[in-house]
DNA sequence: GGTAGTATCCTAGACCCTCTAGGCAAACCG
DNA sequence: CGGTTTGCCTAGAGGGTCTAGGATACTACC
């Protein structure tokens, strides 16, 4: 029997370029085994169960995706980061929509993407600095932008934007001036 | 053999129900055939797969969200007519969770959810007209207003906004009102 | 009221996916 | 070089999807 030596990163790996290709839906602990041509039952020493491999490829990317997003947006800030940040996301989502669904799973607070979760909030809350806002606005202004970005990539992700004309990158540049401005001239508690 | 006399849209309503009890991703038709005391294969005289099973809850969905929208939106408009839709939206993904998830499916162009899908893009248009928005302007502001909207829905359901005291509600108000804000003082092309 | 037809439901079975139990053999380690 | 580890295997249970073909409850018409 040729031994493959699988590792659980390797098979994450993979998880990962085959979500981006068939959907994250359709990657399986059976589509992955065929894929290394070996059989089911043998992944299972390597991962958990099927749960466990989505929550891995969902750490794979949310890592990946912040270290782009803090390399992106490092020296900037203001508009400047609030750009950064936004087109960063926005671009990986497009380059692996995969990935992306992966992110957007119900995570288990204790899984293996629960620290990386986290990197992402505290890099959220750093675009905001640069506006001064209270403690209280910032909550506010956090969930609007993430709610904001989240939903306008969610819908230009599942073509909700295509049946009209106007290309999506217009609509785009003109919701994040949008929300400069507001987080520039935020109202008062 | 008593015959219970099955339709497709008695179907549906079960799925429905079911689909806020147990999660969207766990209605089968497995589930909905044991629910009714059936056999699997006997369900598919009334539908023709699970795809079209879940197409068919989400037809229902939107065709309920939508009247209940242009329901609460009569005889308002501007900032009224905006909160009266944001909030029937909001108020119906908390109620039934489910069904929300079933409208976020990626819908056939020809499935049952195309004519319901229609309507909601109609209301949605309906809203914008109190602010007197160019016509490309207009298609900017829809894809903003759906973004924020569905984004924050999306985040609130899947337990984002929990990990913060500060009630999302009161953050839901503000959104709303730099919404409204937004949309009065849009930029010129 | 008998009969013809249709709609509803059934059994049987193929196929795919998940996951456990138990076994063999390659690789590594003292 | 013998022992342990572990990567991979076969076997099999259990559940979901879906097709083919058959039995039977209802309906409608004469």
């Amino acid at each position: 029997m040729p031994r493959v030596g699988m590792t659980a990163d390797r098979l994450t790996q993979a998880a990962a370029e085959l979500a981006d290709e068939i959907g994250f839906a359709n990657v399986t602990v059976s589509a992955l085994a065929r894929h290394f041509g070996l059989k089911d039952a043998s992944l299972y020493s390597h991962i958990k169960n099927a749960k466990d491999l989505r929550a891995r490829v969902a750490a794979l990317a949310l890592t990946e995706l912040a270290d782009q997003v803090a390399a992106n947006m490092a020296g900037r800030s203001g508009q400047e980061a609030l750009s950064a940040f936004a087109n960063t996301y926005r671009d990986y989502a497009t380059q692996h929509p995969g990935r992306y669904a992966a992110m957007q799973q119900d995570l288990d607070a204790d899984g293996p993407a629960a620290a990386p979760a986290r990197r992402h909030a505290a890099l959220t809350l750093s675009i905001l600095h640069a506006y001064n806002l209270t403690p209280t606005a910032e909550i506010d202004a956090i969930r609007l932008l993430g709610a904001t970005l989240h939903g306008y990539i969610t819908l230009e992700l599942t073509g909700s934007f295509r049946h009209t004309p106007r290309p999506s990158q217009s609509s785009w540049q003109v919701a994040l001036t949008a929300l400069h401005t507001l987080l520039t001239n935020w109202p008062e508690d």
